[in-house]
DNA sequence: CGCGACGTTGATTTGCCTCAACGATTGTGG
DNA sequence: CCACAATCGTTGAGGCAAATCAACGTCGCG
């Protein structure tokens, strides 16, 4: 069945019963999408969450100067959203695009805020999916900080080896803050 | 009443009803900490977390060539833990210190999560919380890596004035993940 | 008063960027 | 299926933002 990914995914993150599990999967809908494509695109207010079944993501900014800047990237089993439109109701300032042909599951965002309503499981749900999203981005600014460029791209490599080998270099330059460029010497002295 | 604050910070955040409301603050009880001292020092394992009545805090890291990292300060009204260590029990990487005579309210680390059990609203509060933290974040890493050093200073300065002025510019510098000695150079050309 | 942390300033170095050129890959239309 | 375009990756020369190191004045504090 299509939602086992999802439905494990879940279990992971809180306890919930089987019964309140297909309440709330049952909201998630499908979405093929081809590479290059975009689910989402700055100026769009985002109207769902989704979760990658298949194939890959990277959510990204375009600033004033023209420099893209990813933020962050999605395979399978991860989720993504612009948290910061999808919370505020206000234009994105990101992109969402598929870097291959994928399969998401997506979820309405009056159903999610219905589900929270329903359901106290969906709220830990979701606390503690927040909560580790928080320490993941804690640790990335200490990152960005106290590692050089080299340094975090070798931290990058080793630690997503499944999406570094999907992805060009220059998405992972801009995941990194630094110019393709530079990624390319920085790979040639080891 | 002491805890005034507090509630109002809840209430704020989610909708809770008064019964349940003092329910969740009796838990909190309140704690005085001179300039300097220390909340937690790197090593401990975080057993609670925290909300500032009064003062100023520093959430910092020391890396291994000796640099000072800050994560974020907190002032009055504002929650500061080491989320990381608080989730994982995993020894801390992180310094919280008083600024100035401060007072906080602290609650168990076992408390809050038979909280969570008791009270969805607790869940949901946590929930809206940590996703506002989120946003924060996200934001935060994309000025870090769209700005300059003097555009980030700037955007600190007029952002957060009733903490700007508390600190001194080292503490500003760590914060903006740059040399104080630059951030002096950065403040003299205006 | 005197010590230690802070802030400032200058000289020098370095990590990373910019621009430009060119081969290698990938995508696309005829 | 090939030819051409577009994008990507590499390399080099030069430049700039920010770090490092060091010296010195200042302030708060014991």
């Amino acid at each position: 069945m299509d939602k086992d990914l999802l439905k494990q995914n879940i279990k992971k993150n809180a306890p919930i019963s089987n019964a309140e599990l297909e309440q709330v999967c049952k909201h998630f809908y499908p979405k093929s999408i081809t590479k290059r494509a975009f689910l989402l695109t700055q100026g769009d207010i985002c109207k769902f969450e989704g979760f990658v079944l298949e194939g890959c993501f990277r959510i990204f900014t375009i600033d004033k100067k023209g420099n893209e800047n990813t933020l962050y990237f999605a395979a399978k089993d991860w989720w993504l959203m612009d948290i910061d439109s999808f919370m505020n109701q206000t234009p994105s300032n990101l992109n969402i695009q598929a870097l291959e042909d994928s399969k998401v599951l997506l979820i309405k965002r009056s159903d999610k805020l219905a589900l929270y309503d329903a359901f106290p499981s969906v709220e830990k749900l979701f606390r503690v999916m927040s909560q580790k999203a928080l320490v993941a981005w804690q640790r990335r600014l200490i990152r960005n900080h106290c590692l050089t460029a080299k340094e975090r791209y070798h931290y990058f490599d080793t630690t997503y080896p499944d999406i570094s080998s999907k992805i060009t270099d220059k998405q992972i330059a801009s995941y990194l803050g630094i110019t393709h460029e530079f990624l390319s010497k920085i790979k040639k002295q080891s």
